[in-house]
DNA sequence: AATGCGTGGCA
DNA sequence: TTGCCAAGCAT
């Protein structure tokens, strides 16, 4: 009985207490699918603080799909640069080429066909399906498993397959099947500004008197994982080469961090290494170079790496130099002067001023 | 099924 | 300093 009750309130009080506390962001204001698409994907595992600025300046670059899919890689890096997970920004790309050439330059109308675009989860696909078309399907995102956890105090992981399994069904169960775009809002809000990670807020929240964990206050026992992240140590070398005001540059490629960035020719090690350590990498390798000199030092956290990155300023006096580094790497010399239009990783981007003469 | 992908804020 | 977390997803 206490269940039921539960069951048939919840959906309302958050709706309630949503419409008179939830935030007027910009992606809120529109039934328009391309600009919901947009902030969903800029806004997975991103604060809206920091994905704001973002979408701004992406709508007004890319104002429709036809506009993403003509665009070029770089520009779009350019607009993602500095925001991290830059696999969404390519897989962008491409679904807004299948939206044009598949789906006539409109955006799917049901939760699979959506799904099936690349970049587009459960998450993002619920999202989207409620959001523009008012379609009936949960999303279920971290702030889900918050509240939903929390409320029922269940104990069952979030990161199993059981877990997520669980949560699903029960947030398809609470879905207002009159309303899933108030109602996926109002849920995802409300976890977002009373139901946080740290310190809820639960004296001011519309659940409070049949939340499980408040009724306990075991809030911060919730929600459960069981997996901890494990940091990798990596030791990368970037070596500044400059000659008659151009410098050299290449573009990441294959499975690893930062694909589709440029960078500086890199070399990296398996333990720490010094100047000299370098220097004679260098002469082993190459021939041309003459002298070398660290410009800076910095340690830079990834979720899964540690990285401990040194800067040096690298002089060579022939151009065989880069032509005998490896088969695959295809180095670019561009103008030190259009060097801000490149997309770096923000450990680069950042320590521009600091590294150019 | 488990792992890896960025960055920034907070305690 | 360290660990955790934030509107997930692909492989």
């Amino acid at each position: 009985m206490h269940k039921i009750l539960i069951m048939t309130n919840f959906p309302e009080q958050i709706r309630e207490w949503y419409i008179e506390h939830g935030r007027r962001l910009p992606w809120r204001d529109t039934k328009d699918p391309y600009k919901i698409w947009i902030s969903e994907v800029i806004l997975q595992q991103t604060r809206v603080d920091q994905g704001l600025a973002y979408y701004q300046r992406f709508i007004e670059a890319f104002p429709d799909v036809t506009a993403l899919a003509q665009a070029s890689e770089t520009r779009l890096m350019q607009l993602w640069q500095g925001l991290g997970y830059y696999s969404r920004a390519r897989n962008l790309h491409q679904a807004a080429q299948t939206i044009v050439n598949e789906h006539n330059g409109k955006m799917p109308q049901t939760y699979k066909k959506i799904k099936n675009l690349k970049g587009i989860g459960p998450y993002t696909a619920a999202a989207i399906a409620s959001f523009a078309y008012n379609l009936p399907h949960a999303v279920v995102d971290g702030n889900v498993y918050r509240v939903l956890s929390r409320y029922f105090a269940t104990g069952l992981p979030i990161d199993s397959t059981a877990g997520r399994k669980h949560f699903s069904k029960v947030a398809d169960d609470f879905l207002d099947k009159k309303d899933p775009a108030g109602h996926n809002q109002a849920i995802m809000e409300l976890g977002a500004l009373i139901c946080k990670p740290a310190k809820p807020l639960c004296e001011q929240c519309p659940v409070n008197e049949t939340c499980d964990a408040f009724a306990t206050g075991t809030q911060n026992r919730f929600p459960v994982k069981t997996k901890r992240i494990t940091r990798k140590k990596r030791y990368l070398h970037y070596l500044i080469i400059i000659k008659n005001q151009h410098i050299i540059i290449n573009k990441r490629t294959g499975q690893d961090i930062w694909k589709g960035l440029y960078q500086f020719p890199l070399i990296e090690t398996p333990g720490p290494a010094s100047s000299n350590d370098i220097e004679k990498e260098l002469k082993n390798k190459n021939t041309g170079f003459s002298g070398i000199k660290k410009l800076l030092e910095k340690r830079h956290l990834l979720t899964h790496q540690e990285l401990h990155t040194s800067f040096y300023r690298v002089e060579i006096t022939t151009e065989e130099f880069l032509s005998r580094w490896t088969d695959e790497t295809s180095f670019q010399s561009i103008p030190i002067t259009q060097i801000k239009e490149i997309p770096f990783p923000q450990l680069i981007a950042e320590n521009l001023s600091k590294l150019l003469p």
